[in-house]
DNA sequence: ATTATTATTTCGATTAATCTAAATATTTTA
DNA sequence: TAAAATATTTAGATTAATCGAAATAATAAT
């Protein structure tokens, strides 16, 4: 069994490798920790012995596919947590981590069965990122641009096609960011411009350029 | 700030004590901690420095008032998530404990202000115990026979008068226990026998003596 | 290819929580 | 009330997590 800030390492390993894909130092690591080199060290050692990362000194950290389910499993209780701060208790955006990094950390299967189950299974947290299964699976995200989603569509904004500055101050003029909840509501054949409500409040058209280049994920 | 296994020290010390009536020894203290004599009085010593209790050698603990306070609040959170488990995601009673046991030493106001509202601000959880409020004010709960109570009531049986062996066998046959629901769904005229529905299942016929004595909490 | 810089690890200490065994205080009992 | 039994505390160790300072390795620069 793996204490809070053992798999608090874990998934923060997992994190600054991409998933796997490159070791990780120790000073990126202290840094995202927020503690001492010396401490990464110390931590290191001991998850290397529980043999959830691969470590040789002075080379960086590789988590291990043992390491690597238990961060998923970390990842999936702290998105499904997410889902219900947002969809049952109305939380917002910046208020989030700092709840969720607590209750990810609580043992209990029974628990995130049910709450998933009562979240309707949910396969994307409120950021768009994707909940990984029980087995640690990731669905990988899928960002489908607006152009190319029905009417009635409704989800979350998880990247834009390009970054011109001009553009993004547009979106940042409308009031739409990485995580923004839109609703499609309308689609004007003749041309392709989209009506779309912004976080259920205003409603606003779109350029068939722009509906090209807001990408959402399918929730 | 207190630590996880602080707070634990000090419900113990609450529930022990019996609201702080009367001190608390060390040995029973140990035994309710499953843990050693010895770290029993090392962490009494600590929590006597952090004034949340009063402390004499060999003489026993004594919460204090600012020790009651936290103590009321850990009990409060405990209780709120008991409601949410059975209500939302419909644990059982022997579920229970283990789960919220963990989730009540989640530091957020902000959780639990919100999780309050979303269980329309319980009174009671569901073994009948109240929940105390944000001041830690506790309302005593109200345990009232069945036969003083209207028809349509639904409730929580939290306890019996007298405790005769064959009453309790009786209760124990039709399934009725500290803690089952039951629901007041008729009441005969002609000698005051009741209807009462079992934990939303079966519905039967009580006895005007047996109304009189199953305790029931106004929740 | 040395030297300088940067990254990493080791060493020795600290704090919280725990334990066993030994010492001490309190209570009970004869 | 003195001895026996019980309860409690102290002393000394241990483990997890942390740190600063010193030592060492790797990398970059001249």
């Amino acid at each position: 069994m793996l204490s809070f800030v053992e798999e608090n390492y874990l998934k923060a390993i997992y994190h600054l490798s991409e998933a796997g894909k490159r070791p990780v130092n120790t000073n990126a690591l202290a840094e995202e920790m927020k503690t001492a080199p010396a401490s990464v060290s110390d931590m290191i050692k001991r998850l290397s012995e529980k043999r959830m990362v691969d470590y040789q000194k002075y080379r960086g950290v590789n988590i291990s596919e043992k390491g690597k389910i238990k961060a998923l499993h970390v990842i999936r209780q702290h998105r499904i947590w997410k889902v219900f701060l947002v969809e049952k208790l109305n939380f917002q955006w910046d208020q989030l981590d700092e709840v969720a990094e607590q209750l990810e950390h609580i043992k209990s299967p029974l628990l995130f069965q049910r709450l998933d189950e009562f979240l309707g299974f949910p396969k994307f947290d409120p950021h768009g990122d994707p909940i990984p299964d029980e087995n640690g699976q990731l669905i990988e995200k899928r960002k489908d641009p607006i152009a190319q989603l029905p009417v009635g569509t409704a989800s979350i904004v998880v990247g834009v096609n390009g970054s011109s500055a001009s553009f993004l101050k547009y979106l940042d003029k409308v009031g739409i960011s990485i995580g923004t909840r839109l609703q499609i509501v309308d689609r004007m054949e003749f041309d392709g411009s989209v009506d779309i409500t912004i976080d259920g409040k205003k409603t606003i058209t779109i350029s068939p350029t722009v509906a090209e280049n807001i990408l959402l994920s399918e929730a």
